[in-house]
RNA sequence: GGGGAUGUGGCGCAAUUGGUUAGCGUACCAGACUGUCGAUCUGGUGGUUGCGAGUUCGAGUCUCGUCAUCCUCGCCA
């Protein structure tokens, strides 16, 4: 590896002692100075590091003056002769703190003016500021640190992949609207008024097509975009490692992305990634963890306690129970020893999630204690306590509601007791999650698919849904977490045309509709489709994990903000009229856009 | 679309119950200084308190609206 170039023979951070008495020509940003008149101090800064230029009493007179005149951030190309610092001067901590550049030439290439805020590495600057000054924050080496790892990890990647017969191809960013899933961002087209391209939500149609296409083993590191309200783990644009492959099972899949996942692990923290990773079927992981995405570093499991509920006499467990609800619980060993403010910390997370409230228990010496304990004084709540297991020095968090948002709130509880006993720890847990439902219920009793329409379903369960069922069919769709973060999704897909016009039907597509939507694929799989499955790793939450970064944005060069604008460029904004006008379309008053039907009077 | 938090020189903070010319640190600029490495010392520049209304003799402070950023619910197959 060299770094000369034209205008250097050398990175300023890479000059060690054993460069010492060399020539060299630097290039950099002026970092930092210190100048005591007769000896005066410029720290030079490039991305691999800093270097001291010291102008001292041998120095002549112009080059003093030269360094003195410098500035914060202007970049240099000087010339000068590496030397070793005597050891009283020698900087312990500082890569290159055993040297220094004794300048013969100082070069203003450009200069700067004053900057927003410093150039420190541990100054706490707003975010807004680093993002609106990106190119400035990423000359402080955490950052610049953080965009080198992405790299070297997406280099990993590609390593594994390409050794393992994939191959890198790349989809168009120009593509069609699919009505399913997340909203789309749109592109208006100039030759064909009227009519859009959609920016790819994913690359999954594309990688079908290309194993029909006979590209058996297929990647990419693709951007994806979703017109959809942000959160902090969540960009308008993202990036996945997404792939398929061709004549497979899960087997397969698991075993390869394992590989991909070990392999990165090793080359980015030297850290052996224990394989293969667990596994627990969907219905499994909502029952003992009531999550789709369970951290298994949480010990908390969840009871079931539809049983004994109906038996100690509490109107709302029964209530519930005859509306099909679920009546569950958290039993926190040793829980008893949280305080009343820290059991309503759990409670008040329960009722963020949609609960109407977390019934509870302590089980003390002399019986339990709490707002449950009044129906827990006979030998029907000696019971109930039984059926959950707990023990005296327990706290027992009971969950009644519908079953969607009860699991959603004995999640939260699961959560907020393992914090508060400070349960959470151990390594990381990568779990794959298998078998989730081929169809989700939607708001209005509707039947969508879970995953995507093309996934297949569990062999066993292939009868129930041509008989017309539609709940508890399991598809064979997996996914991947880590530490209770979904990094990534994937299944088998469908190849076989009658079975997917059963999933059509089974989601209320009719034959010319599903035809409509789907023509290019439907087609396509006419002419000898191979069996394929396929995965999707989200890029940019793993390595916020990896790197130890606080949100996604840390770890992408040019992130947006939560409303999905470019900091930078001032993105979204408007264009020119005739731009528009170019487009056949017609803007609408600004003063409209909140409610355009009133205008009409 | 809903809820919450924040907003005072470039940055970090302060300003009694509403009360004088909005103060301090840092950065920046200038000068001094022979070994610093977040140098030090002296001096200086820099503010329509996010924006707009309102209440008041008087608003950084109170009220309403609005904008921006962040968090969150819905949403994200």
């Amino acid at each position: 590896m060299s770094l000369s170039a034209s205008w250097r023979t050398h990175a300023c951070g890479e000059l060690r002692a054993e460069h010492a008495g060399e020539r060299v020509t630097l290039c950099g940003w002026v970092s930092n100075r210190r100048d005591h008149g007769g000896v005066s101090f410029v720290d030079l800064r490039d991305r691999y590091g800093d270097i001291q230029l010291t102008a001292d009493e041998t120095a002549s007179e112009e080059i003093r003056q030269s360094l003195t005149r410098l500035h914060p951030e202007y970049v240099l190309q000087i010339e000068g002769v590496v030397r070793l610092r005597d050891a009283e001067y020698r900087t312990k901590g500082r890569d290159s703190g055993d040297i220094e550049i004794v300048p013969e030439r100082v070069t203003v290439v450009t200069k700067a003016s004053r900057l927003p805020f410093e150039i420190v590495d541990d100054l706490d600057v707003p975010e807004e500021m680093r993002m609106k000054y990106r190119y400035l924050d990423m000359r402080r080496a955490p950052v610049a640190k953080r965009l080198m790892l992405r790299s070297k990890a997406n280099h990993a990647l590609r390593c594994t992949l390409i050794a393992e017969q994939f191959v890198e191809i790349e989809t168009p960013m120009l593509t069609k609207s699919t009505p399913e899933g997340a909203r789309d961002y749109l592109v208006p087209n100039r030759r064909q008024p009227n009519s859009w391209y959609a920016l790819p939500q994913s690359p999954q149609l594309f990688k079908q097509l290309s194993m029909v296409g006979g590209m058996d083993r297929y990647f990419q590191i693709a951007r994806c975009m979703r017109d959809e309200d942000l959160r902090a783990d969540r960009q308008p644009e993202f990036t996945q490692l997404d792939l398929e492959m061709s004549f497979v099972d899960e087997e397969d899949v698991y075993a390869l992305v394992e590989r991909v996942m070990a392999n990165l692990y090793q080359e980015m923290q030297s850290e052996a990634l224990q394989t293969p990773f667990e596994r627990i079927p969907y219905a499994e992981s909502v029952a003992r963890f009531a999550s789709d995405k369970p951290d298994l570093r949480n010990p908390l499991e969840v009871v079931d306690l539809a049983g004994p509920a109906t038996t100690i006499g509490f109107s709302i467990f029964e209530s519930v129970l005859e509306k099909g609800g679920w009546v569950r619980g958290v039993r926190v060993p040793a829980g008893a020893s949280l305080s009343r403010k820290q059991i309503d910390s759990i409670e008040a997370a329960a009722k963020d999630a949609g609960a109407g409230g977390a019934a509870w228990c302590k089980v003390g010496p002399d019986g339990p204690t709490g707002p449950l304990s009044r129906f827990l004084k006979s030998d029907e709540g000696s019971a109930f306590l039984a059926s959950a297991a707990a023990v005296e020095g327990d706290l027992l968090v009971t969950i009644a509601d519908r079953p969607r948002r009860a699991m959603v709130a004995l999640d939260a509880v699961r959560r907020r007791a393992a914090d508060l006993m400070d349960l959470v720890k151990g390594p990381d847990r990568l779990v794959w999650v298998t078998e989730f439902p081929l169809f989700e219920e939607t708001d209005d009793g509707e039947w969508t698919p879970a995953h995507h329409p093309f996934t297949y379903p569990v062999e066993e369960d292939i009868a129930a849904l041509k008989a017309g069922g539609r709940e508890g069919i399991r598809s064979r769709a997996y996914d991947l977490v880590l530490n209770g973060v979904e990094l990534g999704s994937g299944s088998i897909r469908i190849h076989n045309a009658e079975l997917q016009r059963d999933i059509f039907t089974a989601i209320g597509l009719d034959a010319a509709e599903a035809e409509r939507r789907f023509a290019f694929l439907l087609e396509a799989f006419r002419y000898g489709p191979p069996p394929h499955a396929g995965f999707a790793i989200g890029l940019d939450r793993l390595y916020a994990l990896m790197f130890d970064a606080e949100t996604i944005r840390e770890v992408i060069a040019f992130p947006k903000t939560s409303v999905g604008g470019c900091p930078l460029t001032g993105a979204p904004s408007d264009v020119d009229l005739s731009q528009v006008e170019e487009l056949g379309l017609l803007l609408a008053p600004s003063s409209d856009l909140e409610d355009a039907d009133s205008h009409i009077n």
